[in-house]
DNA sequence: GCTTTTTTTGAAATCGATTGCAAAGACTGC
DNA sequence: GCAGTCTTTGCAATCGATTTCAAAAAAAGC
């Protein structure tokens, strides 16, 4: 009559192996304490039998889980705020740069995260820190999970009173290098299009406008989707005013939809019209003409977004940083 | 002298509510065994005082986490991570379905997920199921895992000797669909764009070779880029051969970097070339012209998975299943 | 009014690891 | 040969919940 415990627990391998419990624990975490003859043997045996420490049970013991959630908003969800291939981009990197550190991701969305709130995420969700992709003006909510000692960093527009560790690239300088290029290019009839309310593309245009100087046209969208921003821009062309010579998007979707308008109304892109994003997501340079645009770097914004919130959780704090971004001429 | 434990326990609450630690569990999980008065007196108290259940000690006293984990790398397709849109959308689907069924995601790649081996994860990521995306030729290690007993459900090319549950669109459906069309537009020079050894990029294949009857070139491109499908194509282009005048690419991506090297080349699309992708994904829509692709329904898919992972969980084997696909005809 | 049943409650065991502390064993030095 | 170190090991407590089981309280039955 054997006992059928399932998976083998870690007294099964002190068993196995003649040595106590607290020696196999010992031994799987490579501890000075075991001698090295003894920590080979338990590691053999715990190989051999297919042990894995229980996640759940570390988990409660250690009080920290080596789990990070990102939260993200989805597209199809109600309030697609983030609906964005950018994000994704960002995701992605962010999931790298975590592996590295051997944390594992708890990918939640913006509504099963603020169930119980940002600030009872740890222990409600099991995970030391959380990464909050896009702000959308929550300051003061931020502030207060700041002071709560909830380790967190944030992925938005750069402000200069946050208390909490934010990251995002110098959207203002954006728009200048934007204005900058429509400038060289002698354009005259500038129109930023972009949702209001949205911090960091808020900041892009006025960058964008401070360097322009002269009056910018503003169209406004409903969201951040390729379809609004085609529909804005057909119907600002079909207005019977002067169309403009260079559109400046919030994001590279946004470029693309406002694009897809300008062919529809035969209006060629970039002689008669330029034409820029914001983002340089991959399909700026899949979407022809390849889209000009303004370069965030993904890669290093999910390096410096890790580093930092692993900064916090060992205690340091960590100030907010601004990236640098620069232009990326290409088609439009 | 106040004894600072930093966030409540469920003792804490069960003195302030004047009972006792299980009648705290019980009223939280609204259990039937606690009088309605109580219940709410600690449901009042707990809201309060910020109280949410330590998801680490729930784990390991219930022996569940509700929490999924995806696995979303392709071991030998490098530029295929969540770069492909079409895998970002197939995780956001997922995502949002788990979210309804109160489960959490969690994000692993390849490699951190086969660290210890798929049979291990449970234990080891503390998860109660897994959902492969891309089965990437591993037919008799998912084999054994189904053997094994662990609950997981697979994205990939259908097969009919599947011992465990694998969900994937008709992928010969879907290449006879582009036949057809290339064949109702007269064309004559029929090619195939896409790596070798995908298993489910081989059945598109398969199935348009078939249904398309006289010879199909084939261009073979090292993965699943915009760029190296561009390369082949720019090279095939430049071989002084024939050009084709149908392209069917495996995906929508790989369309793409075709239609660009056909654009760069001279070859007018869709007059002189017809291209079909494979998957519709966001940028399909987006792309100027408008992909003409075979549609995968990502909503239905994530919905599915889900579905039929929490029947395995459940203990219910769950069948493969092949879901339907349609051509959807738009500028190329 | 007193048993019987039903509804509520709590004591204690348990989930599967980690860790503080004490003890046993192996080495040193003199 | 024996006190004093240093290295290894194991006992027992602990992390913070859930659940079984028995007991207490309330309601019902006659």
């Amino acid at each position: 009559m054997k006992k059928n415990t399932g998976p083998k627990k870690m007294d099964d391998i002190a068993r196995l192996a003649g040595v106590s419990k607290p020696t196999v624990s010992r031994a799987l975490q490579d501890s000075p304490l075991v001698s090295d003859e003894t920590k080979q043997r338990i590691l053999d045996i715990a190989k051999r039998h297919g042990y894995v420490v229980n996640r759940s049970a570390q988990n409660l013991r250690r009080r920290r889980t080596d789990t990070i959630a990102v939260v993200i908003d989805f597209p199809h969800l109600p309030e697609n705020r983030l609906s964005d291939p950018f994000h994704f981009e960002l995701l992605a990197n962010i999931a790298n740069a975590l592996a590295v550190r051997q944390q594992d991701v708890l990918l939640c969305s913006e509504r099963s995260a603020h169930q119980g709130g940002f600030e009872h995420m740890l222990a409600n969700k099991g995970v030391d820190g959380i990464i909050l992709l896009g702000q959308a003006g929550r300051h003061e909510e931020f502030r207060a999970l700041a002071k709560a000692g909830v380790p967190f960093v944030v992925w938005g527009a750069h402000r200069a009173d946050a208390s909490y560790c934010i990251l995002g690239s110098d959207n203002p300088l954006g728009g200048r290098l934007v204005a900058q290029r429509f400038r060289s290019l002698k354009r005259k009839r500038a129109m930023f299009l972009g949702p209001r309310g949205h911090l960091e593309i808020e900041q892009r245009h006025r960058g964008f406008a401070e360097a322009w100087g002269t009056a910018v046209e503003e169209l406004e969208v409903p969201d951040l989707s390729f379809a609004a921003s085609r529909n804005a821009m057909l119907k600002r062309l079909d207005s019977g005013k002067a169309a403009p010579d260079a559109v400046f998007a919030g994001s590279d979707t946004m470029a693309m939809g406002a694009l897809s308008a300008l062919r529809e109304r035969g209006i060629v892109v970039p002689e008669a019209c330029s034409v820029c994003g914001y983002d340089d997501s991959p399909s700026a340079v899949h979407h022809a003409p390849a889209l000009t645009t303004v370069r965030q770097d993904t890669r290093l914004a999910g390096a410096i977004l890790v580093e930092r919130l692993m900064q916090i959780i060992q205690g340091t704090p960590a100030a907010p940083v601004l990236l640098p971004t620069d232009l990326v001429v290409r088609g439009t």
